[in-house]
DNA sequence: ATAATAGGCAACCAAATGGTTGCATGTCAA
DNA sequence: TTGACATGCAACCATTTGGTTGCCTATTAT
């Protein structure tokens, strides 16, 4: 789950997702479009996507597609985010409590 | 929001959110117990914590207490992971779709 | 008053990260 | 078949990151 948080940590990396979330099956050319760094920096990033299992790649001839995932990213909403939902009116009432103790 | 990602892509930090949510309100010698790193580690990573809002501190005294602020993860849900969950079906069947064409 | 406790600050360091460039390879089209 | 196109590989570089150590300050307890 670390890899997929790593991933998602970059802003280049999670435009690239917002790209394949909008149209699925591009190419490297084509994710390299408007994103001002070189295709092999574009390049690396989708490897880290893919290592961490969020893009998923097909080659088709000379080009090669890629594939958004959405797995990983619904694990981390279930596994980890939701928890931090739960209890979350507790959290902020004990927040707000603690924080107006600066006045006392 | 960049730095809330960020934030969430340590380990250690994510163990600090973990251990707030289990129980709030924590000084910083609390925090260091039994992590694996000096006690000025763990105030950088509660620094960053802090800086991405996902922490907010409160002086008692000479300790520090730490309280969990669940909003910033509660917005990557909302704005970012359910974004992708919704389509996430269409989105596999054509991933899966396109990963068996490796057998043409 | 003095010692112990809780924390802060700053300099330093190794490794990881995000990017570059140059060149090589494989595939398609004329 | 030859040139253009899509991608891969590797070396290199600057900056950021995650950690350390040493020392300083403020508060509490004896």
């Amino acid at each position: 789950m670390d890899e997929v948080f790593k991933a998602l940590a970059d802003a280049s990396r999670r435009s690239l997702l917002d790209r394949l979330h909008a149209r699925n099956g591009q190419t490297l050319n084509e994710l390299c479009d408007g994103l001002a760094m070189s295709r092999q920096a574009v390049t690396k990033h989708l490897a880290i996507l893919e290592a961490a299992n969020l893009v998923a790649t097909h080659k088709h001839g000379r080009e090669k597609l890629h594939y958004l995932n959405p797995v990983p990213i619904h694990e981390i909403g279930e596994r980890w985010i939701r928890k931090f939902e739960h209890g979350k009116l507790a959290a902020l009432s004990t927040l707000k409590r603690q924080l107006e103790k600066r006045d006392e």
